[in-house]
DNA sequence: CCTCTAATTTGACATCTATCTATACAGAGG
DNA sequence: CCTCTGTATAGATAGATGTCAAATTAGAGG
């Protein structure tokens, strides 16, 4: 794998003033160059509806998790283009994969979908005070 | 305009029965396919490094909006091109455009990156007790 | 070892997209 | 009216991307 990690993600988006974040990381502040590119990337692996199904079809699926053959029974597309999208939400750190005998399940890689939402929205993340 | 209202961003992603939305709509239930192709388009056109800049930019422009002269300025595209990017914000309903004399000023539109944000992650709407 | 099924990789191809140059449009001011 | 500046459109091109068919890998079970 050649990247696994976002940096630009914020694990903790509150400022260290003490006071919340005033908004999303996007408002707040102009995004720098590589900042963008790395949102992009992320961005661009759930920007298409065959991997928006897949996760959700997986966020879904009972256990969290779901068998290939599930999920390309789901589309009619064949298995080798499902592989592929597969692949590209892995790449991005969205999903994760494990194989039991000869089949190959998917969960969500937890956190990522929040940390996303966090970049838009205000408040995202949930409250400190809990 | 070809189409301008997503139909399928909730604008009140609360359940109606009193309790608050488990989770995000993608986690809910399985996306249709028309559900998953209105998002997909949406967040294609966030999925690019330079429309993420320019939302970020004019969203941290003073007044909440900002020129297309001032835009293009912060990057090393030519103005074509930024005015593409533009369109394609627009035309996903992300931003709005103002023509004041010569210059042509953009801001966000309100809501839209919220409710984005809705989809991927959970808690996203302002606390109802606020 | 052979075979069968599940899943992935490879390679090809059509489509989409980001960018540029050149041109057109819009308003301000001689 | 003409010109100048700011913005948008049109057309062209290089590169990215989604899809499939064919070939490959991985494990299960004769």
């Amino acid at each position: 794998m050649s990247k696994q990690e976002s940096p630009v993600l914020p694990s903790a988006p509150v400022s260290a003033e003490g006071e919340q974040a005033c908004c999303a990381p996007l408002v707040c502040a102009p995004l720098t160059e590589s900042e963008a590119a790395e949102l992009a990337s992320l961005f661009k692996a759930i920007a298409d509806p065959v991997r928006l199904r897949l996760l959700s079809l997986i966020a879904c699926h009972e256990g969290g998790e779901a068998c290939v053959c599930d999920l390309t029974a789901a589309f009619e597309l064949t298995a080798p283009t499902i592989s592929h999208h597969l692949k590209v939400l892995k790449r991005a750190g969205l999903i994760d994969s494990q194989r039991r005998g000869t089949w190959v399940y998917y969960r969500l890689n937890p956190g990522m979908l929040e940390r996303l939402s966090a970049i838009l929205g205000p408040r995202t993340a949930v409250p400190a005070s809990a």
